[in-house]
Formats: C-alpha cells, structure tokens, sequence
DNA sequence: ACCTGAACACCGTTCAAGT
DNA sequence: ACCTGAACACCGTTCAAGT
C-alpha cells in the first residue's frame, strides 16, 4: 500500500501552480509596464516556461487577462476593508473609508485598476467570466452591506440599498478613473490633495447637489 | 501670374487630409472591433495608404489613438450639446439631458469612449496631449457652466462650481463605466431600463444619500 | 514633402513532437 | 498530462529609396 500525499512543492509550478504563477507575473507585468505590457509570452517568460505552455491553462490571451482581473479585484476588494478595519468609526465614517481605499487602490495600480474594468474581458454581448463576476459580487457586498447598516441605522436614506449602492459605486468609481486619468488637475501625485479631493466628493454624495431648502 | 487657390478636393487624401482620413478609420475600427481592434496597419489600409504613411502625421501609435481620443471627445460634448438642446426646461431639466447623452454615448459607442478615458494616452507622469486636454476642457465647460447657472438660479447648493462638477462628472462617468462593463444588470441592452437607472442615480446625486433629517 | 517596400523585433495562436 | 520548438499571421517601427 502506498500512501498518497497531496503535493504541494515549493516549486510548484510543474504541479499545477503554474496557472497561479502566470496571474502573478500578469500581475507584476501591469504593474511595471502598464496595461500594454501585459503579454501571454511574456508572463510564460516570467514563470520559466516556454511560450507555448499558458495554453495549457488559458484558451486565449482573454481568459489569462480575465484572471488577472479577478485577481486584481480581490486586491481591491482587500484594500477596502483593510482600509474600514483600520478606519472604524460609525458606518459613514467607514463609506468614506472605503471610498478612500478605493481610490487609492487604483492611483497605486493604474494599470491593474483599469484592467478590472477593462472590458477586454467581456464583450458587447457575452457574459463575463463566472470568477470575475464573482470577484465583482465581493466587492459590491462590502459596500452593499455598509449601505444596509447605514439605512438600518438611519444614516441613509431608507432607499433600496441597491440604488445606493450603485450611485456611491458610480461616484467613487468615476473619481478614480478621472484622477489615474489626469482629469482631476494636481491630484494623482499628491495623496493628501487626494484625500481631500475625496472627501469632497463623498460628502455631496451624503448630502446631494441640491439646496437644503 | 498663377492664381493659387487653395486646394480642398474630394479626394484629399494625398493633400494633407491623410492625418483626417486616418483618424476617421480609427474611429471605425473602435466601432466594428474594439479596442483591440485599433491599429496602425489597419488605419493605413482603411485609408488607402502603405502601412508606413502614418508616421508623416503621428510620431507613433499612441499619437494616432490620442488623435482619435479627441475626436471621440468631441462627439460626447456633441452628443450631450444635443440631447441639452432638445430636453430643454429648467437647469435640472437641462442636467439630466447632459447626463443621458453621455451614458447613452457610453453605451452606443463603449470602446470610443474607453479609448477616450483609456490612459493608453498619457502615462504616469506625461501631461496629456494638447488637443486632448483641449477638448477635455470643451466638455468639462458645457458641465460646469450648467452647474454655475443651477447656483446662479438657486437650484443648485452655492458652493464652489468645480468641486460639485467634480461630484457629478464622476457620478455619470462611473455609471456609464459600470454600465458598459456590465456591472450593472439588465441594463446594458436595454435603453428605457438605463435611462430609469440614470434617473434614479442624478436624483440621488441632487438630494444625496443621507436622510433628509 | 510625401509615400513605398523591405526588413526587424515582438506578439497571439497552432501543432506535431517529445517525456 | 504537460511542455517544447518550429511555424504562421499580424503588428509597431525603422529606413533606404523613389517621385
């Protein structure tokens, strides 16, 4: 009889690690050389394989850029609620937390920012991949279940949460394309501007446009 | 004596309007492929041209996809100048229009608009190209002078224009992201569900997400 | 000035072949 | 099963050469 040990290597990549290390050097690739510098040879080059052996575990260039993506949004979705852990406070409090960590997420990764939302990964018509969209659901019910605590604690508006949700989504995901963009003038370098910048912005979100009246 | 007229023919292609006709074939291959469905050689042979033509009028590619990103730009102002145009009414009125001419430009047009807020354009550090800031300018002037007459008019709160342009220039723009990337359901194909989703989020953008206490 | 054709390096993708 | 090496079509870019 011989006893079967799961395997797990350190250099694991010829035991079924090497999907996992293709993501990483997606990752490290958008990160060094832009959303352009994302390529199937080089991620292969970086994880010691021959250029051929991504296909493997990815059909086509799309799905490999769809599981960086899915990667990249369970970093963002972390960054969140590190930034509501270490934040505290009342739930509008924690919104603005996590309306910071986002944004800042995406100033320090552009490049992987963009990718989530890149739309390389779903076209017109077709559905996006299932693990993407279940990185996205993640990210929704962070904020989701922050708008649900805010209204049962009368800090919001006894709105359906998802309208809620979707407006702050929209806010806050607007300013951080604008900022990486450079639309927002003086702000992409400069982290206290941002916050500040932020703040504004999440608070007219809290109270509206509109005279008080 | 030779008068000179100056030369505006049909086919002006080889009198200076490369650089128009090229740019012209860029926006088409956004339309029928994509963002990835833009390139040089493509634009070169939609125009009529070797492949090498291009670099009299673009330093490079990304000069070209700057070129066709500001052409892009000014089809939203146009496109959000029309639907003001033809909604009418009352500021508010006047700012739902705006509002609904850029999604609905985002949703007719997703990697024209991508290509605009693609930041293949301006890197990290790089300002953004002239014309490019230019007709950024354009189309942040129609928002904010809306917002200056809403002030003006007491239906907008009196505070400084830019920071609550920023507020709804984000708001809109993230919605029109989200919504072409599919993160909002049911709503990408379907025009009268995206305009009440658009509704729904200027109102909340109006009064804000706080009760009214 | 403006354009061409060949050339180079790079990429995505496929496939027969190796272990 | 998993990976390799050669091959193909495509792309961005350069450059000597043509008019």
């Amino acid at each position: 009889m011989t006893i079967r040990v799961p395997r797990k290597k350190a250099d694991a990549y010829q035991h079924g690690d090497l999907r996992r290390a293709l993501v990483q050097a997606g990752l490290k690739m958008l990160a060094e050389g832009g959303v352009d510098g994302l390529s199937l040879r080089g991620a292969a080059e970086l994880a010691g394989v021959s250029h051929a052996a991504p296909y493997r575990h990815f059909r086509d260039k799309e799905q490999l850029v769809s599981a960086v993506a899915e990667e990249g949004f369970r970093m963002l979705t972390s960054r969140m609620r590190d930034e509501i852990a270490a934040r505290g406070g009342d739930v509008l409090s924690r919104l603005r937390a996590a309306a910071e960590g986002y944004v800042a997420f995406a100033v320090a990764q552009p490049a992987t920012f963009r990718t989530i939302f890149g739309g390389a990964v779903c076209g017109e018509d077709q559905p996006p991949p299932p693990g993407l969209k279940e990185a996205g659901e993640e990210a929704y019910h962070v904020l989701r279940d922050l708008i649900v605590e805010g209204i049962e604690r009368s800090r919001l508006r006894a709105e359906e949460p998802d309208r809620l949700a979707l407006a702050a989504w929209s806010m806050v995901h607007g300013l951080s394309m604008l900022i990486i963009e450079g639309q927002v003038p003086g702000v992409r370098g400069n982290a206290a501007q941002r916050r500040a910048v932020t703040d504004v912005v999440v608070h007219l979100l809290e109270t509206g446009i509109r005279p008080l009246s």
